[in-house]
DNA sequence: AAAATCGCCAACCGCAGATAG
DNA sequence: TCTATCTGCGGTTGGCGATTT
């Protein structure tokens, strides 16, 4: 058959190798003799010739070492086995938490650069962190959490708020030691932060569609807002995965409350989904993050009345970098009626721009396999290409929240108001105020309804929105239910007990929705192991205090 | 107890850049 | 300068054990 078999008198080759042997395919690193080159699993055999070999002639020349050393493996496969496994000074095991946090942060910064990731992480291979993060995905994917940890996102703008070199750098950031936080985001983001503090919002009519809320709906992962979850995983195992991603939930303080916790994500799309009328279906082949940022900006205009022209089946763009935003998109993608969260509303409503009116992706295109926030600063220097033309003339985009409507919904959340501005108002993580983005998310009727009530109207920034619930399965006790599970899923929800009574009732009638949404938005790692920094608070106003009133949102979502 | 599902891991594949001839 | 080869990287797949239904 091939010396595959007849030379196994050196021991290399097990009975496995030479029952099933696969031909390589000739492409490089393949026998250029066309001899039969094994796959498939590695022996110890092979691997003592191969260590043997690299002990003598070093690593390096591959190919060589099929010629050499009688090993029938394609010069790649050597170089994966040497480098994944043979090695010395592999790091075997788990990724401690340390690690787990660098690889994150690196991701936030690198995307999918495995082998520079690799590079900071000693003794792991790309493999193995490829296979972390992908596992990773899938995880929080599944459990509707975001991928980012907030802090992450944070100290990313924040750093490069502070950095300031004035110029967007290319797009190989991996020359920079992430582990010394020093990422690359474009001025533009903060240029329009600095627009809003001057009390000049920035109006960009011609912009793409891409928005602070897209941005933060990658950076922090889409999967926060479970929608596109797909309702296949059952939620025991959901909730077995939620708690193992909130460590904290082991607390038997917070467990023995939390009697369902999955719940509070099927509750939190319900809500959601009910409260936008969709069942935001899932479409794979969306994968446009600008129509993505549209949909979100659809939804901001749907809560101030100036519904975008965002429609299914609109351009479809790639993603730098689709990963698991893929479906994620599509989930939001495909519905055009549908819109996300609140939260993010207002974050579009300052960066807010017409739909996609082009291909914007092709001016902004990130650098092959661009991670996450990477992709997110390209979109943003594309941004920035049409920064230039902020207009104050609503009327030429009426997908636009306009300022004014923002600091009057603004003014309609004093509570949240006063307390960003307590803490670094108004600038906010997301740039703006965010107090705008409390009182995007707390929807105020004016009917005092509830979303649990289905309105077939509710008033948003004094302006008649349609809601289209979508399944009419809310029910008082679900909401219940879901109010009280929603208390946990911020661990520090729990601490706070006495003061939200004194807060403004008005302000939280419709808590829920918007504390699920920040819940799930903050609290994946929030309650994992968010420690917000000084850094973190002075600036952002985005540390444990500025988040002081979370708590208060969630114990309100209990009000009868 | 069996089937289904999932997570983890290892390995392969294809592409692209670098380098040598 | 062109071509072939090597090397590295990222994406994907498949196997296997564990867990769940």
């Amino acid at each position: 058959m091939s010396r595959l078999t007849n030379d196994s008198d050196d021991g290399v080759f097990s009975r496995d190798q030479t029952e099933s042997p696969l031909i390589d395919e000739g492409n490089s690193g393949g026998s250029p003799s066309g001899v039969v080159l094994k796959k498939g699993p590695w022996t110890s055999a092979e691997d003592a010739i191969l260590v043997d070999y690299v002990k003598k002639h070093g690593e390096g020349n591959w190919n060589a070492v099929q010629k050499h050393s009688g090993l029938f493996r394609c010069g790649k496969s050597c170089r994966l086995r040497w480098a994944n496994h043979l090695r010395p000074n592999l790091k075997k095991g788990a990724f401690t938490q340390e690690e787990e946090q660098i690889i994150i942060e690196l991701h936030a910064k690198m995307g999918n650069k495995w082998a520079r990731m690799a590079a900071h992480l000693p003794g792991r291979t790309d493999n193995e962190i490829k296979n972390y993060w992908n596992t990773r995905i899938k995880r929080r994917q599944r459990a509707g959490l975001p991928l980012y940890p907030p802090e992450v996102c944070m100290q990313a703008l924040q750093e490069s708020q502070s950095q300031n070199t004035g110029g967007f750098q290319n797009g190989d950031n991996g020359h920079q030691d992430p582990l010394q936080n020093t990422y690359d985001i474009p001025d533009i983001i903060f240029d329009s932060i600095k627009s809003n503090q001057g009390g000049v919002l920035p109006y960009v009519p011609e912009l793409p569609d891409i928005s602070m809320s897209s941005m933060l709906m990658k950076g922090l992962g889409p999967s926060q807002y479970c929608t596109y979850m797909p309702p296949t995983m059952h939620r025991q195992k959901r909730l077995r995965e939620s708690v193992s991603l909130f460590p904290g939930f082991n607390h038997p303080s917070v467990r023995d409350g939390l009697h369902s916790f999955d719940q509070i994500q099927d509750d939190t799309c319900d809500k959601i989904a009910q409260s936008f009328g969709s069942t935001f279906p899932y479409d794979p082949d969306v994968k446009n993050p600008l129509q993505y940022g549209a949909i979100l900006g659809g939804n901001s205009l749907l809560n101030n009345g100036h519904f975008s022209n965002s429609k299914p089946g609109a351009e479809k763009l790639e993603l730098p970098s689709l990963q698991f935003l893929e479906p994620d998109l599509g989930s939001w993608g495909g519905a055009s009626s549908s819109s996300p969260p609140h939260l993010i509303d207002s974050v579009d409503a300052f960066i807010q721009s017409p739909p996609p009116t082009g291909t914007v992706q092709s001016e902004c295109a990130s650098p092959r396999n661009s991670g996450l926030l990477d992709a997110l600063l390209h979109e943003a220097k594309a941004l920035s290409s049409g920064k230039n033309n902020y207009s104050s003339d609503k009327s030429s985009n009426s997908s636009t929240i306009s300022p004014g409507e923002l600091v009057e919904s603004s003014n309609n959340v004093n509570l949240c108001d006063t307390e960003w501005q307590d803490y670094g108002e108004p600038i906010s993580p997301l740039g703006h105020s965010a107090s705008s983005i409390f009182s995007d998310c707390t929807p105020i009727s004016a009917s005092g309804s509830s979303m649990h009530e289905h309105p077939a109207t509710e008033t948003f920034l004094g302006q008649n929105v349609k809601s289209e619930p979508v399944e009419p399965i809310w029910t008082p006790e679900r909401q219940k239910e879901t109010s009280i599970r929603s208390n946990y899923t911020r661990p520090d929800a729990l601490l706070d007990s006495s003061d939200w009574l004194d807060q403004s009732a008005g302000c939280v009638k419709e808590q829920t929705m918007m504390s699920d949404a920040i819940a799930t938005l903050l609290g994946d790692d929030y309650g994992n192991n968010y420690k917000p920094t000084t850094s973190n608070q002075g600036v952002w106003g985005f540390g444990s205090c500025g988040w002081k009133n979370l708590p208060t949102v969630y114990q309100m979502s209990e009000l009868p």
